[in-house]
DNA sequence: CCCAGTCGGATTGAGCGG
DNA sequence: CCGCTCAATCCGACTGGG
């Protein structure tokens, strides 16, 4: 049923074999040197294989995939006059035929010049039109206060919202607002396409010439969540992705950035998209009857053993020839638990080193240095799936050739540190916020064994990054050039059966801290 | 309506060292 | 017996799609 490769979404790929020695652009030699870093000494070993071929699946195929398929100007004739205005018509049919007004798109070509991208234009289409709607409906509505600014107002620290006053304010006519304002630039991918659908998306002119930023939550959020944290982050859209696309499992989340879109690449080698590939030791006791071909999403917490003993039972009861009723039955228990075949009736949960390679992290990244099993779960199921997020990080390499500085909140196991590192970008600065200090031990041992040459800074508590503390660090090393981070899912989660209070929820509002910070790095750099 | 799927949380008890 | 860690085992609701 989830055959990535059988259903209609793979004509949109790209296969391109040539781009393997930018993608592996590993720096090689590696010198041996003592770095500082907020009080721990990093002597960092020789290690040449660090990087892509970290990687567990060496051996897996090494394909190039990119999706956009509206950026190909390079196939236009280009000499002379009449090629510019060939050039230019046969922009302004790509963006008619993307359902923008002629005369919009008209202007959009004039004011960016002939030479500008697809996506430039979009953007300048998206911004100018949102900009007007939102002008002119903030005019007529009274202002509102809603529980966001409130709980803003009681965290206020450094007095950087600037703009609070401006901020939209999410009562019921608003939320009607915006989703008639978010009806005019849909097609960035929807909740329910959860990729690939990627063929325009909005970066505000707000965010224009600053750092870049990048969001994750969880994408099955409860309704209107999503909404309110777009109206925060610039009302851009979220891209929703699943990392069954990247990997054996799924992951639905959704993305929201201000990153470029165009000339995306994978992280390489491609990991097996398929359960038989990336558990080969499975496929010997795979039923036929069992037509799964990838996992679900892996979470915090494993099948109890309860659930694979009466599994077992069941099937041993039956024999060799198990009738659809109790077919039925396990391969229910074995979708709802993510349970794997490891012997003869017998089913099992995957084990915390399988978590760490489907998600895309070197082997035994989450293992040792007083990190007992169900912490790696809890730390692993928190995580990021590296692919995913290498791939749509993989539009900064050319852009920071000589490194980057990464402000990564809720760092968790470093997977932004580690899908920025498998694509070859060099971390120069990097500060990285996490409460778990299991996480943070976990990161800077990843940091340690992969010779990082850059500088690794460690902060507790996300409440602590003041504004002056920012500018402290701005100062120090220039600015940062990436904010990222997802804030914590755990009020939002459908699997949380407890307090699923919403984004207002107790860890879930930290999200709050993270807009306070993108917002406060906007106007200080 | 039925069905599948979900970055979870609280409690309990075994096991351990003191 | 106490305090602690860790693993096991309970515990539905909400959303979207067919």
């Amino acid at each position: 049923m989830d055959d990535p490769e059988g259903d209609g979404s793979s004509n949109e790929y790209n296969w391109n074999t040539d781009d393997e020695d930018e993608v592996f652009g590993i720096p090689s030699s590696v010198p041996n040197i003592i770095q500082q870093s907020c009080g721990h000494n990093l002597l960092t070993l020789e290690d040449p294989s660090a990087g892509a071929s970290n990687r567990p699946y060496s051996s897996a195929k090494k394909i190039d995939i990119q999706l956009d398929s509206s950026d190909d100007e390079d196939s236009y004739p280009g000499s002379g006059e009449k090629s510019l205005n060939f050039e230019r018509d046969k922009i302004l049919t790509v963006l008619v035929s993307m359902e923008y007004p002629i005369e919009e798109a008209l202007i959009a070509i004039e004011k960016c010049g002939p030479e500008a991208e697809i996506c430039e234009l979009t953007d300048f289409i998206c911004a100018a039109q949102l900009e007007k709607e939102i002008d002119s409906q903030l005019q007529n509505l009274p202002k509102k206060k809603h529980d966001a600014s409130v709980y803003m107002h009681k965290k206020r620290r450094d007095g950087y919202y600037f703009h609070r006053e401006k901020r939209l304010k999410l009562d019921d006519e608003m939320e009607m607002m915006q989703m008639r304002s978010s009806e005019s630039m849909t097609g960035f991918g929807t909740r329910n396409q959860l990729y690939p659908a990627v063929t325009r998306r909005l970066r505000h002119k707000v965010t224009a010439g600053q750092p870049y930023f990048y969001y994750e939550n969880v994408a099955g959020a409860p309704k209107g969540v999503w909404r309110k944290i777009s109206s925060f982050l610039f009302e851009i859209e979220p891209e929703f992705v699943d990392s069954k696309y990247f990997c054996a499992a799924a992951r639905k989340r959704g993305y929201i950035h201000n990153l470029p879109i165009e000339n995306r690449s994978r992280l390489l080698p491609i990991p097996p998209l398929t359960i038989q590939e990336a558990l080969p030791t499975t496929k010997r006791w795979w039923p036929s009857w069992d037509t799964r071909a990838q996992l679900n999403c892996l979470i915090t917490t494993i099948a109890p053993a309860t659930v694979t003993e009466k599994i077992r039972k069941a099937l041993e009861e039956c024999d060799a020839k198990p009738p659809p009723t109790v077919r039925e039955y396990v391969v229910k228990e074995c979708r709802n638990w993510n349970l794997v075949w490891v012997g003869k009736n017998k089913v099992a949960p995957l084990e915390p080193d399988e978590y760490e390679m489907l998600l895309g992290f070197p082997k035994d990244h989450t293992r040792g240095g007083g990190i007992n099993r169900t912490m790696r779960y809890k730390a692993l199921g928190n995580a990021f799936q590296v692919d995913t997020v290498a791939y749509h990080l993989s539009v900064l390499k050319g852009r920071f050739p000589k490194g980057i500085n990464v402000l990564s909140l809720f760092s968790g196991i470093g997977g932004a540190e580690v899908a920025l590192h498998g694509l070859g970008i060099m971390l120069r600065n990097v500060v990285s916020v996490e409460v778990a200090e299991e996480n943070r031990n976990i990161l800077r041992s990843w940091w340690e064994q992969t010779n990082q040459q850059g500088n690794l800074i460690e902060v507790k508590d996300v409440q602590n990054v003041t504004c002056g503390q920012l500018e402290q660090w701005i100062t120090s090393f220039g600015g940062f050039d990436l904010i990222i981070g997802g804030s914590p899912c755990n009020n939002i989660s459908g699997s949380n059966r407890v307090s699923r209070n919403g984004l207002e929820g107790k860890h879930s509002s930290l999200f709050y801290e993270y807009y306070r910070i993108v917002e406060a790095m906007m106007h200080i750099q």
